[in-house]
RNA sequence: GCGCCCAUCGUCUAUCGGCCAGGACACCAGGUUUUCAUCCUGGUAAGCGGGGUUCGAUUCCCCGUGGGCGCGCCA
């Protein structure tokens, strides 16, 4: 029999950061097994899910290539469905009507007198007592049908063999389970996945910052890196393999190696991570993210391409997500913004104002290219008897204003002599303590 | 309060009774006789507590403790 998972989020407006785990985690298992992956939008609440809402949740799976079989499902188009199976169970004696709380009648599923179990994939048999347990609205006073009885009726229309999901849905299971039995289907497979939490180990949320597919991608994050991090927060391949391609991941997928305890997100692995893609990326492809990145800034709009391109080729080895390009700036400006804490540490120190007047005059008796920087540095050391290779972060902070960057050398080449000589003659009247 | 789920380095994880408890991020030290966000080498760092079961438990069971979730005419 063919698999068929789904994945079924409600629109809002963004997309979750664990809700898209969730959504990598039933991608995988179908394209493992050769299945199939669906996707149902559970869009009953019409206030939020506006059109555009909807569509930023599709923009965020086509983003991270989540690409799913069939048409989509929309939940609003399935009212008579819903009411059809609601008087099913009226029918069957499977609910009862019964006004609540004096705001009319509403249709309440009877909980059967057992106890519930299910097996889950990830947590073994699950079980609940049937005191524990209370009957259910499955549909309101108003005529709209509850999230479980729409959730279950939906899943049997779609042939859903498998409910991947997080774990704070457990509870809702036995009830599905029950709902299922009612409608004479057989209950799909259940695996229930512990949630991503923040530090304080509550349930990631936006208050913690980067919750949301859409954070990650305006500040360059890849999208296959992000793919790749979330797939291993609460799964791993069984060996140390980290960094893999989608197929390697879906090869390898399977729920038996899906941790069931929760896992926190870590930012600084995930940039990590990005960097090892954005290093493997074609030079163009950077140069235009890049440039994307550039065209936000108001000093950067109008660089033109001879320009940009060996800066590109200098950076891309280091850049590690592309918000960082936004730190590019000293390359192009005429002067750096200069960094406090860089000036008194790298000029700051007695002599260093003679070394740099004296390299400025250097520089004029070399090619200016990386060799003949490199010597002049070299000779102005040595003239002011500085130990060699010190005076670099000297001229490093006087050229960028920065305390790091790519190699000086090609740095200063690249920037060009009339900018080096400037800025250092800047340093040497006006920074230099 | 009741019920359910979970528990290995700071973080993500490996281990499916016998491990010097392995890897990765981060951190620290060194190297690439120049910086550095790249690269290389090395290092610090973990089995929540108490009972069992067993020749032997991180691993299996129980009880605590801690955290999470659920107990809606939200999804």
């Amino acid at each position: 029999m063919i698999q068929r998972v789904r994945f079924a989020p409600s629109p809002t407006g963004s997309v979750h950061i664990g809700n898209m785990r969730v959504a990598i985690f039933n991608w995988l298992f179908a394209r493992h097994a050769g299945g199939r992956f669906l996707l149902r939008i559970e869009d009953t609440d019409r206030e939020r899910s506006t059109p555009e809402a909807i569509e930023t949740l599709l923009a965020a799976l086509r983003w991270l290539e989540l690409d799913w079989d069939e048409e989509p499902m929309y939940q609003s188009d399935r009212a008579n469905a819903h009411a059809e199976a609601a008087e099913r169970l009226l029918a069957a004696g499977a609910a009862y009507r019964e006004d609540k709380g004096g705001k009319g009648e509403c249709v309440v599923f009877r909980m059967p007198d057992e106890d519930a179990v299910f097996h889950d994939e990830l947590k073994g048999e699950l079980r609940k007592k049937s005191e524990d347990m209370a009957d259910f609205v499955i549909v309101r006073s108003n005529g709209a049908p509850v999230f479980h009885l729409a959730n279950v009726v939906d899943d049997i229309a779609m042939k859903i063999t498998h409910v991947l999901r997080g774990d704070d849905h457990i509870e809702n299971t036995y009830r599905h389970v029950a709902l299922f039995r009612a409608l004479g289907a057989e209950p799909p497979r259940y695996a229930h996945f512990p949630m991503i939490v923040n530090r304080q180990g509550k349930p990631y949320s936006k208050r913690d910052g980067d919750a949301f597919v859409g954070d990650f991608r305006e500040k360059g994050f890849r999208p296959d890196a992000l793919f790749n991090y979330l797939a291993l927060l609460g799964w791993s391949p069984g060996d140390d393999r980290e960094k893999m391609t989608r197929a390697e991941m879906v090869e390898a997928f399977s729920l038996d190696r899906v941790k069931n305890s929760p896992a926190q997100m870590d930012l600084q692995k995930l940039t990590h991570l990005n960097g090892l893609y954005v290093a493997e990326m074609p030079a163009e492809e950077f140069r235009a993210q890049a440039r994307a990145v550039l065209a936000d800034c108001a000093w950067g709009r109008d660089i033109p391409e001879a320009a940009l391109t060996p800066v590109c080729e200098l950076m891309q080895s280091r850049t590690k997500v592309f918000s960082d390009v936004v730190d590019w700036r000293y390359f192009f400006d005429a002067m750096p913004t200069y960094d406090e804490k860089a000036v008194r540490k790298g000029l700051g120190k007695d002599g260093v104002r003679a070394a740099l007047t004296r390299l400025i005059a250097l520089l004029e008796q070399y090619p200016f290219d990386e060799a003949g920087i490199e010597k002049a540095i070299r000779e102005a050391e040595r003239e002011a008897g500085i130990r060699e290779g010190k005076l670099n972060f000297a001229v490093r902070v006087a050229t960028t204003g920065i305390a790091t960057g790519a190699g000086l050398y090609e740095t200063l080449a690249l920037l060009g002599k009339d900018k080096t000589v400037a800025r250092l003659r800047h340093a040497t009247e006006h920074l230099c303590g």
